[in-house]
DNA sequence: GGTGATGAATTTTTT
DNA sequence: ATTCATCACC
């Protein structure tokens, strides 16, 4: 077949193995049985799995459609075709048909199967937003309280029980008892409602694959057999259902090969299970355990701190990062005010790196909340640094996509009652919830779409004068649109759609300041979909995109959460925010126990081995939630980092001392203000913090004793109480008693 | 059935 | 602060 055109290179020690070192070498070479790669951070993971297909390929030992490869983003499967094909020095493989993301692949061998389990191939892939608006349905006909339970409460329940592979059947005893009970009977329904409506959620993707595998041992046969080798990127992130998913895939050949790093899990609030790598060698007995140590990617010192901090977590397989490199510069801590100083600071360095010569695109803001950027972005466009936000809105999530989307699922899935309720009165139609009402009332008495239910009640003159006409003609249009489809090429369907729906008159009529950048998102979309030969094709593309895959074009800094981050690197980092109750996350320090801040680590661990070259963590004293001000102290992660490997900058949370006085004045008048309009200056966050302990930071300026007089900007004149080390206990004449850092208050 | 006003909740991370 | 949902009234 094709394998032997592929093969234009030596068998013998092929020039693109011998540049690997012996661990990368050894992992490429293990080709039979069960393989572990551990991989930590910087050490050639990808690589190592391009490397191993090619090798796989160029020695014959499989044809490219025999190979599994999966990976959780578009992105990393693109990047892995892409490299392979560069190591076979051929075009595009095409024939690599099961190389993708998890969902991509489970989502094809549905497509394939869909009939034995109750579906049919043209089935449609839900959001998140359809599946909260479905369960809230159910909710209401399953007379269960929302306030109580909300949807989004109980779609976190199910899909928990998704991710470990439980069918309904198959939840019991404690779990059957969740959200009393209620979230069981919600999962039945929703499952149930699922299959009328032919669709499927993320999590099904996995879970019926489960089931069809169970069920129709040949289904399972076909793929067991066919895959003579499984490679698995990311092994770390992989759910319960996702690792019987592949144990049951394996059972063929045994050629099973994961690579990943434990210690960047960072998924575990979505079901991954870091139990899954740290149990590969009993799970998958006589598992070569390979360990790749040597860094390429740090200095010396980025590497040092991030090994001292993640050597606090326990549960590790451990490993030691080591490079030849050079010993780089300090990771650099700088104290600043408030988020608007932080951004001013970040902006400065960013400018004085791009005098020194560095790229913009060589540099990256990683955050750990979405609302971080906004700081950033007001403050680049002041300063005209072109910046890009990775993984922010989504394009595909705007209401304008969506709604034309939701039509086009209608013409193509007319079961889809979702899509169809999203767009049957938008535009307007006069078409109201009791209209709505008695279709839905027909639909579940007959069993029905609710399309079918429309054109049911429109045909016994069900629907009466201006009703009538305008149901009649929405149903028509359907049916003359999907009668295009043969003949039309999809962008000039949606196009034409867009237009005789009226839905374009209806933004061109809304005189609003965005109704512009929607239509241009609706020109958008349609040029976007002249890319796809099917409406299925399309849509399949719509269910699984994520917008992590679009990486920054051209020059411009990157500005992205530590989620998004992981796999990236950039010369030089800034990691801001670095605050007790934003990172680690409140919300961590509150629910998840241990496990929950060894996650919060391994995220820190994830955002510091990002770097290069430079690595700068701030953090601020103040921080605006929710529109109230929160004082903060400094997150515990930094006080981790071994002392040797870090540098304290001048200036602490006054900062800008180099700025001229007029700009602190202000800075001090602003904060002052904002203070004022501080109703319970907040605690929540210094409630929950520990007593300051010796791990604390050192700090330019303390010594500060019981009984001095001080100035904070923020809280105005005080007497020091308590002086531990360098966090202060003050008695505010204004206010009431706080903990500060020594660093945000004067000498009065 | 549509519209405007009032009140509540929101911000952790995403395939 | 902003967005979303619900409710009363047109």
């Amino acid at each position: 077949m094709q394998l032997s055109a592929q093969i234009d290179k030596p068998l013998n020690n092929p020039d693109y193995i011998s540049g690997l070192n012996p661990e990368q070498q050894r992992a490429v070479e293990t080709t039979q049985g069960p393989v572990l790669v551990l991989s930590g951070a910087g050490t050639g993971k990808t690589r190592v799995l391009t490397t191993r297909i090619a090798h796989i390929l160029a020695s014959r030992l499989a044809f490219p459609n025999e190979i599994l490869a999966v990976t959780f983003t578009n992105k990393a499967a693109r990047e892995m075709a892409e490299r392979v094909s560069h190591l076979l020095g051929s075009g595009p493989n095409k024939n690599l048909h099961y190389m993708g993301t998890f969902h991509s692949v489970s989502a094809k061998i549905l497509r394939k199967h869909a009939e034995k389990i109750g579906f049919t191939p043209t089935f449609t892939i839900l959001d998140t937003d359809d599946q909260i608006r479905l369960l809230k349905a159910l909710s209401e006909e399953l007379h269960i309280d929302v306030k109580y339970h909300p949807p989004k409460m109980m779609l976190g329940i199910i899909q928990s029980w998704k991710d470990r592979g439980l069918v309904p059947e198959k939840v019991t005893g404690e779990q059957a008892n969740k959200a009393q009970g209620k979230a069981i009977l919600l999962y039945r329904a929703y499952q149930q409602r699922l299959k009328s409506l032919n669709a499927l959620d993320f999590g099904d993707l996995i879970l019926h694959n489960l089931s069809l595998f169970s069920g129709f041992p040949e289904a399972l046969e076909e793929y067991a057999g066919r895959f003579r080798y499984i490679l698995v990127d990311e092994y770390q992130d992989t759910n319960v259902a996702q690792y019987l998913w592949l144990r049951l895939l394996s059972l063929g050949h045994h050629n099973l090969c994961c690579v990943g790093d434990d210690d960047q899990s960072i998924y575990g609030w979505r079901g991954a299970e870091v139990g899954n790598i740290l149990r590969f060698e009993q799970d998958f007995p006589g598992a070569a355990v390979i360990r790749l140590e040597q860094n390429y990617r740090s200095t010396k010192h980025i590497l040092g701190a991030a090994s001292g901090l993640i050597a606090k977590n326990h549960e590790r397989l451990g490993k030691t990062l080591w490079t030849d490199g050079e010993d780089g510069e300090k990771v650099r801590i700088k104290s600043v005010w408030d988020g608007d100083e932080e951004a001013i600071f970040v902006g400065e360095e960013i400018e004085a790196l791009q005098r020194a010569g560095s790229r913009l695109s060589d540099m990256a803001i990683l955050v750990r909340a979405g609302f971080q950027t906004r700081a950033f972005e007001e403050r680049f466009l002041k300063l005209g640094i072109s910046y890009k936000v990775i993984g922010g809105l989504r394009f595909y999530e705007r209401a304008e996509i969506r709604d034309a989307i939701a039509y086009l699922r209608v013409i193509h899935e007319p079961n889809d009652d979702l899509a169809f309720e999203r767009i049957i009165n938008t535009p307007k139609r006069g078409i109201g919830n009791a209209t709505l009402e008695q279709m839905h009332t027909t639909a579940r008495a007959q069993n029905i779409s609710l399309t079918r239910a429309a054109r049911m009640i429109l045909d016994a003159g069900g629907f009466k004068g201006k009703l009538a006409t305008s149901i009649h003609a929405l149903l028509n249009q359907f049916e003359r649109w999907r009668g295009l489809l043969a003949s039309h090429p999809i962008s000039e369907i949606t196009d034409i759609v867009i237009d005789e729906s009226g839905y374009r008159s209806m933004w061109q009529a809304d005189k609003s300041i965005e109704a512009q950048g929607r239509l241009e998102n609706l020109k958008e979309l349609v040029r976007a979909m002249g890319e796809f030969e099917s409406l299925t094709a399309f849509l399949e593309h719509v269910g699984l995109i994520t917008d992590m895959d679009e990486a920054a074009q051209g020059d411009m800094v990157g500005i992205m959460t530590l989620h998004a981050a992981k796999g990236l690197e950039f010369h030089h980092v800034f990691l801001p925010g670095l605050e007790e109750g934003l990172f680690p996350h409140q919300r961590a320090l509150d629910e998840g126990g241990r496990d929950s801040l060894e996650e919060e680590r391994r995220l820190a661990y994830v955002g510091i081995t990002r770097a290069r070259q430079t690595l700068t963590i701030s953090y601020a004293a103040n921080r605006r939630i929710y529109n109230q001000w929160q004082s903060s102290i400094p997150s515990r992660f930094i006080a981790e980092l071994p002392e040797a490997h870090v540098e304290r900058m001048e200036g602490g949370a006054y900062g800008m001392s180099r700025a001229p006085d007029r700009t602190l004045l202000q800075q001090q008048m602003k904060a002052i203000m904002a203070g004022q309009n501080v109703a319970r200056p907040g605690l929540a966050w210094e409630a929950s913090q520990k007593p300051a302990t010796s791990t604390a930071p050192a700090t330019t300026k303390n010594g500060y004793s019981k009984g001095d007089r001080v100035f904070h900007i923020k809280f105005g004149y005080g007497t020091v109480l308590a002086a531990q080390g360098t966090h202060l206990e003050i008695g505010f004449d204004k206010t009431d008693v706080k903990k500060v850092l020594a660093d945000f208050v004067k000498r009065a």
